[in-house]
DNA sequence: AAAGTTGTAATTTAATTTATTTCAACTTTC
DNA sequence: GAAAGTTGAAATAAATTAAATTACAACTTT
């Protein structure tokens, strides 16, 4: 299993908005062409960024912008933004534990907290890193090749 | 997205073979009921604990045991066995990024590093707990229903 | 008005996860 | 040593999810 690769597409987005929204629209099917991601998923991302406050986007004109500095979204305001974990949570269950046997009625209230805590220990890396490092290692990369 | 449920259905396996053991055999048909997961399943779930070294099995005997004593395994050795994670990671990348494009060809060296610190972090959190404490925690419950 | 773009819904395709079916090999017990 | 019960494993099916595709109305700019 994996985290869907919607989160890396929004990074990539992210990413090009700063690098080459100067010098042109960065629209949808532009992303699409640099990430190689159908450009109807891109637009579906950008939308779930712009609900987030992360980018400004209007019908017609063409070309996405950011809504916020680089350096006040981290990776985990993009996880959150597309949804990558839903409220289920990062563990999936087996579902039918049988009630009538007294570690099936318990184990999953045993596992929760201690589950969650993983999660936690995952979340809170992800909120150590802003778009703005991100796009300066990518910059730095860019300018020595 | 989640992990696979295999996992919690693991740690439930273990957790009867270390309550039920004494008393009766734990078969796979037994965990089925437990769990509410297909015998096979649980069949294969404990080939994967049995590679890994943490249960015994037996064809026709019938009845699984630890190999390993409950507090020298922990949460993430359950999560490693039955292989939660394969060797992409935890981070789905978009796959086909344009080479042609400075920032398509270098964006997934660029967070590489960090997405695996994440990963990183949210497996070091379950090498905290061992089995003897979600048995212990079990055992205390059902206790004091 | 024309060209290009976004937003969104509906559908299809592909991949993955879980369940099911089947049966040979093995153990224990009577 | 035959019967009953079990594991191991392969093959297949069903269910779920992710990503791509198709289609088109609404909007902006030129």
């Amino acid at each position: 299993m994996q985290i869907t690769s919607k989160f890396t597409t929004a990074v990539h987005i992210l990413t090009c908005i700063d690098i080459f929204g100067d010098e042109r629209r960065v629209t949808s099917d532009f992303l699409s062409g640099s990430t190689g991601v159908n450009a109807v998923i891109i637009r579906n991302v950008l939308s779930q960024l712009r609900t987030a406050g992360i980018v400004n986007t209007r019908q017609g004109s063409g070309g996405a912008h950011l809504a916020k500095a680089l350096d006040e979204i981290t990776l985990y305001d993009v996880y959150k933004a597309v949804d990558c974990v839903d409220d289920e949570g990062l563990f999936h269950f087996h579902e039918n534990p049988n009630a009538d046997c007294p570690v099936g009625r318990n184990i999953h209230r045993v596992m929760d907290g201690r589950l969650t805590a993983a999660q936690k220990a995952f979340e809170n890396e992800l909120k150590k890193t802003t778009l703005a490092q991100v796009v300066a290692d990518t910059r730095k990369i860019i300018s020595e090749e």
